[in-house]
DNA sequence: GTGAAAGCGCTAACAT
DNA sequence: ATGTTAGCGCTTTCAC
């Protein structure tokens, strides 16, 4: 059976009656309108010679593709797959499609990529790739375009962001290690120029501050990256010697920050612990495993792609702002009691 | 600027000629039909107008969306990332996009999944959930849409397919393990229903015979994931204990047989070498790090996106069959000389 | 070399 | 409740 051979025309012809009319007894929408007994004959003869609309004409008159774009800044990130699989889930539900673009987060390919995408009219976008300050995202708002940001977020609160809450998250993990006993925790922050950075930087002292802990160094690495990781920790443990624990602002980071520790003569867990963040597949596979914030981001995407579709269907009712997941602590080895 | 506002219709008016003149003038393929000197008014025109053509339009004519659909199997694995990033980027160079389907390889969805996107009209699809009898896989290459496999490879030899070379990849693995002094290795098979499982398979048991390994027992895992690596290890050191080397047909088999050949009271490595297959990330952080057979897989996906797009642009010209990749091996600690 | 006109398949305003 | 007509934006015959 070759899909797309029978037109509107060829089921209205085979039901006597008008394009139109076949048009309206199959659209939900309009089939109310519509003699019952045409309608059924409309759509038996539709199923009978497997009528299947061209979503382009369609769209050429609705001016709608049903069709969702998604910019993700590295695809090869494992964090994206459980984003993707969840937007994807999602917005199959409503008979949407996903269409991916890929940005290489060195060059900024992003406004190419999508340009691309609205170029090709989709209906809404998905950004996973969004800079504290983002240009992109404030131009496809400016133009109308329904857009949600996910796992990041920039500073334009008109958009939706569906995002962790990074709050949330560095408090179990600082709860965790003062109840272990810990009193001077460094932070490996990520860079700055991302929300996920600065958010967890700034939790980061403030937990710090309710919670006592007297020493509170940061340093900030360049990119959420092994060896940046990896650098900054060295640099951590060389100007306080005295720290028991490390907690990165990722997973890749804590794997940096692993070798350092090493490297300075510690073991990790006994001498100093370290802790990642998302919990990346494979983390309690590393040596020690390790104890890492947990981000639901499967749970994420279906979100974000529901805020979405509520705004394609009515931009209005929905109120901009962002909405915080809670995490989770996967508590490991890579975490215990201070040395003495 | 909203993207989109101005039609052909426009640029048409601004530079003095009818809109079939200016569509002539704007593709390349029929530009040189019309005068230079038109030509050249409206590109200024079409660009000083920030003119982009409506997709839709164009496909609902030409029948041609630039779009091609993707299905993949899961897309929270780890593998795919690589691949896709490879499809995008090729896809991308020809201004193709591309549309994601992610099946849930528990349930049969890949059946809505792919005449979701057979709806829309995709001009080719690139398929990496291939079973090894897939009708699927069939219905669509009877139908005439362009179809590549990537990653794994049904059946169907009309339908080409970039894949792994495994009868190479469990070669490097088995030399290395002889040379290493094994004579004794056992197989964590993959399931027989995909060509990846029956490949290494195979190709395991031609490369115990040609390299001289004496005992060669075969266990088949009913998936590729960590528990039943586990159980099936599990029972093939039960059955066979004087094994000095485990071959698993992916990581998460390894990862399983790890657990199992630990508790079997063997350090991995010295009592019992594990080898892994894919090498996904992190792999070298597991403990002991894990020797594995690399494929490249971005570069699998930009071969696969390469032969569609020729199949697109032409095809007849394109001759069937299968493209296989030459994997490396990432040496690494969990293989070393057998136990004495 | 360019314009006129038709039409891809569908939906929607208008008429009956 | 249904048919008529127009048109989404583009490409593509067919004239001239």
């Amino acid at each position: 059976m070759v899909i797309g051979r029978i037109t509107l025309k060829d089921v209205a012809r085979e039901a006597g009656v008008h394009t139109s009319t076949a048009s309206r007894a199959l659209n939900p929408q309009t089939q109310s309108v519509v003699n019952p007994e045409t309608v059924a004959r409309v759509l038996e003869v539709a199923q009978r010679l497997g009528y299947r609309p061209h979503p382009l004409a369609r769209g050429l008159r609705t001016n709608q593709t049903m069709t969702v774009g998604m910019v993700i800044p590295d695809v090869e990130n494992p964090l994206f797959g459980p984003i993707i699989a969840g937007v994807e889930h999602r917005l199959g539900t409503d008979g949407y499609s996903l269409l991916i673009a890929n940005t290489d987060p060195r060059d900024d390919s992003s406004l190419t990529v999508i340009d691309a995408l609205a170029e090709r009219r989709v209906d809404g976008m998905i950004i996973a790739s969004a800079s504290r300050v983002d240009e992109h995202i404030r131009r496809l708002h400016d133009q109308g375009l329904p857009v949600v940001q996910v796992n990041r977020m920039s500073n334009e609160v008109e958009v939706p962001a569906i995002v962790g809450d990074d709050h949330a998250g560095i408090g179990l993990v600082m709860e965790h290690l003062v109840e272990l006993g810990h009193r001077r925790i460094g932070h490996v922050a990520g860079p700055g120029t991302f929300s996920t950075g600065l958010g967890r930087r700034e939790a980061f002292l403030e937990w710090a501050g309710k919670l006592g802990v007297h020493e509170a160094p940061i340093e900030e690495a360049e990119s959420f990256r092994m060896m940046p990781g990896y650098r900054v920790t060295r640099r951590l443990i060389e100007r306080n010697p005295d720290l028991t624990a490390i907690v990165a602002a990722n997973d890749l980071l804590a794997l940096g920050a692993y070798q350092a520790v090493s490297e300075a003569g510690f073991t990790i867990g006994q001498g100093i612990s370290v802790t990642g963040y998302n919990d990346v597949p494979f983390m309690q596979f590393v040596q020690p495993p390790m104890t890492a914030v947990r981000v639901p981001y499967r749970k994420m995407g279906v979100e974000a792609a529901s805020v979405l579709l509520e705004m394609i269907a009515d931009s209005e009712t929905v109120r901009p702002g962002a909405v915080w997941l809670t995490p989770t602590l996967s508590v490991r080895e890579s975490t215990a009691r201070p040395r003495s």
